[in-house]
DNA sequence: GCCGTTTTCGGCCCGACTGTTTTCAGTCG
């Protein structure tokens, strides 16, 4: 774990055990909202001071001291917050994880605590089993049996899912929705439309012509008036209906006139990585899955409200509120002092069609889904006048990074070819293992002699069958534990590109990583440095080198560094290369294919560019194929 | 605890759904 996630973690805690206290939940809120701040910061913590924290947005005097607080015991050996420490002696730390039990808050958690002297997950089933959990109030049948599939549940409801296997999980369950009757239009939404690397659940709108367009609640007051029996306008949708019994649901969780939640089960993939593998996986993993249904008239506002984030969208209402507005997920109405709101008595929207026609009522540009993560970009935004243009899949043309059967690829060099050529690429890298990867097959100098001349031949007998494409010949090389590469320079300078991966040794400590990755980065024959920290999503930690460092020498040498578009990699993750990007160095994204659907990974690259803020100029994938045959020939001279 | 195009004090986004209630609190997103 690295500082920035420690703090995070802690001030997270903090939150929850503020909320079990009974403190003010605003001071709760906000600890939990430093913590989010804290983890997507690209530098560590440790390298701020007081100012440079104080001028983070949601971080103040009392929480920079904090975290300083952590640091400094952090260098000491012995990290830790005071309060923090303190509060821990008050609550029952077995209240934490009852509090993650899904439909379980604060309020309910500290009542079974005070009332019931319920500590830790034991004694809350003794009190299940006993009966005195009716006791408390509010608490019924129907509670409990939810506290008891919570219970059953464990971890898995918590744990947040790669994005590689919850895209293709919602575009399925989109196109079941698709197929229902009087379907006009779903999108996905949420955190997999912003492209994030991890999900917690899948949200889903569907747009039909009958959607309710007023809140059910209103209405059946109104009628409630005359009939105590459910109203027509109380039943679920239609929709909603269908969706609450599709073959992969297992569980309904909730289900309302507009929306239902489900526990859905998540198919795992067979390739390289199995997608988690069976030891990180119940035997049936599910995931929660939201479906709104949506009228045509609003469905730009519920689009935005639904792909959030959530500080985005509280940073969006209360703008409103600042130009006498009110934002919700029917539009953006003007506001007034009456208590009923505005989409139930008639009042027509100043914007809800679009997202656009939101942002431009609001007085800001169009903010894509990528970029609506931290509130203090707004202002930015509306500064500016508009978002930097952002790399999109159709400017990639080519891919720097690909294994051949050679090393551990499953792809022959024609096959290779193919690959490239069908999504329109100028050029392609082979960039096979280096000697150190024995585990992967990894090429002699010898080998990679004969591979070099394949290649030239390749190429010319491309250009005599009159194909428009570059086959580059290259090495994935090791960065070996001190730095080295694990190949001399002699070979190195035979080849067109030189990618530079950390495969081994990616437990070690943060300043021996840094100086490691420093000298490949300055090595002159290094183009690219491959899946820099070496993580595995959920799986392993990787290097957690200075990035800051990294970024600058980058920028020094020319050297790009890479978003590896694996989803179990990402790696350039998002906040590091929004820094680069800040920074002025230069990117490459790319699939690091072994096989031939490896090339369809190039969508969370780009999502991970994207949420970086990654422009065409400075990804090298996006240059024509001029550009980029300078800018690898311009090295090492 | 944080924050300020009205504020250095007094606010802090807004609605759906559930399960328990006779009108709403708690949870979630």
């Amino acid at each position: 774990m690295s500082l920035n996630e420690a703090v995070a973690q802690r001030l997270s805690e903090m939150s929850k055990l503020l909320e079990l206290l009974g403190e003010n939940q605003f001071k709760a809120i906000a600890h939990s909202r430093a913590a989010r701040v804290v983890e997507s910061l690209a530098d560590s913590v440790e390298s701020m001071d007081k100012p440079a924290l104080v001028a983070l947005d949601g971080i103040g005097d009392k929480i920079a001291d904090k975290i300083l607080e952590f640091c400094a015991s952090a260098s000491k050996g012995s990290p830790h917050i005071a309060e923090h420490e303190k509060m821990l002696k008050q609550v029952p730390p077995g209240l934490l994880e009852i509090l993650d039990i899904p439909g379980l808050g604060p309020k309910t958690v500290r009542a079974m605590w005070q009332e019931l002297k319920i500590t830790d997950k034991v004694s809350l089933k003794k009190a299940i089993d006993s009966g005195s959990l009716l006791k408390l109030p509010r608490m019924g049948e129907k509670a409990v049996e939810k506290i008891k599939s919570g219970l059953a549940l464990g971890e898995e409801a918590t744990r947040r899912i790669a994005i590689g296997l919850a895209l293709p999980m919602a575009e399925r369950i989109a196109d079941e929705l698709r197929a229902i009757k009087g379907v006009q239009r779903v999108e996905i939404a949420g955190s997999l439309r912003r492209g994030r690397e991890t999900i917690a659940d899948i949200d889903l709108l569907v747009q039909t012509a009958d959607a309710p367009g007023v809140a059910p609640k209103l209405r059946s007051s109104a009628k409630s008036k005359a009939t105590t029996s459910k109203s027509k306008s109380d039943e679920p949708h239609p929709v909603i209906e269908a969706f609450c019994s599709l073959p992969d649901v297992r569980d309904v969780i909730s289900k309302g006139p507009t929306r239902a939640s489900v526990r859905a089960v998540i198919n795992l993939h067979s390739g390289r990585w199995k997608g988690g593998g069976p030891d990180e996986h119940p035997k049936e993993p599910t995931m929660q899955v939201d479906v709104r249904v949506i009228p045509d008239r609003s469905f730009g506002a519920a689009l935005m409200y639904f792909t959030g984030s959530k500080d985005h969208n509280v940073a969006l209402r209360q703008r409103a509120l600042a130009q006498e507005q009110t934002l919700n997920e029917y539009g953006l109405f003007p506001e007034d002092e009456e208590e009923t709101p505005p989409q139930d008595r008639g009042i027509s929207p100043i914007a809800s069609k679009t997202e656009a026609e939101i942002y431009k009522a609001l007085g800001l540009p169009y903010i894509p889904p990528e970029l609506r993560e931290h509130p203090a970009d707004i202002a930015e935004f509306q500064k500016a006048g508009k978002v930097p243009k952002l790399v999109d899949l159709a400017d990639i043309k080519c891919d720097l990074h690909a294994h051949t059967t050679d090393s551990d690829g499953r792809m022959s060099m024609r096959e290779l070819v193919e690959n490239a050529l069908k999504r329109g690429f100028h050029t392609i890298a082979v960039t096979d293992h280096s000697k150190s990867s024995a585990i992967a097959n990894g090429l002699s100098p010898e080998r990679l002699r004969d591979q070099i001349k394949t290649i030239r031949a390749l190429n010319k007998a491309l250009k005599s069958e009159g194909l428009d494409i570059r086959v580059l010949a290259g090495s994935e090389v090791d960065i070996l534990a001190d730095g080295s590469l694990d190949f001399d320079d002699e070979l190195l300078a035979e080849l067109d590109i030189v990618v530079a991966s950390p495969h081994a040794a990616l437990s070690q400590d943060p300043a021996t990583a840094t100086k490691r990755l420093l000298k490949a980065i300055s090595h002159p024959l290094v183009h690219i440095i491959g899946h820099p920290t070496g993580r595995l999503i959920n799986r392993r930690h990787g290097l957690d080198p200075a990035m800051d460092e990294l970024i600058t020498a980058a920028k020094e040498h020319r050297t790009a560094l890479e978003i590896n578009a694996h989803w179990m990699r990402l790696d350039l993750r998002d906040v590091h290369v929004r820094a680069a990007t800040r920074a002025g160095a230069l990117i490459a994204i790319d699939c690091d294919d072994h096989e031939s659907s490896d090339f369809d990974n190039l969508r969370f690259g780009i999502s991970t560019a994207r949420r970086g803020m990654l422009t065409p100029d400075q990804c090298v994938n996006a240059w024509p194929r001029e550009k980029l045959l300078a800018w690898l020939k311009s090295k090492g001279r």
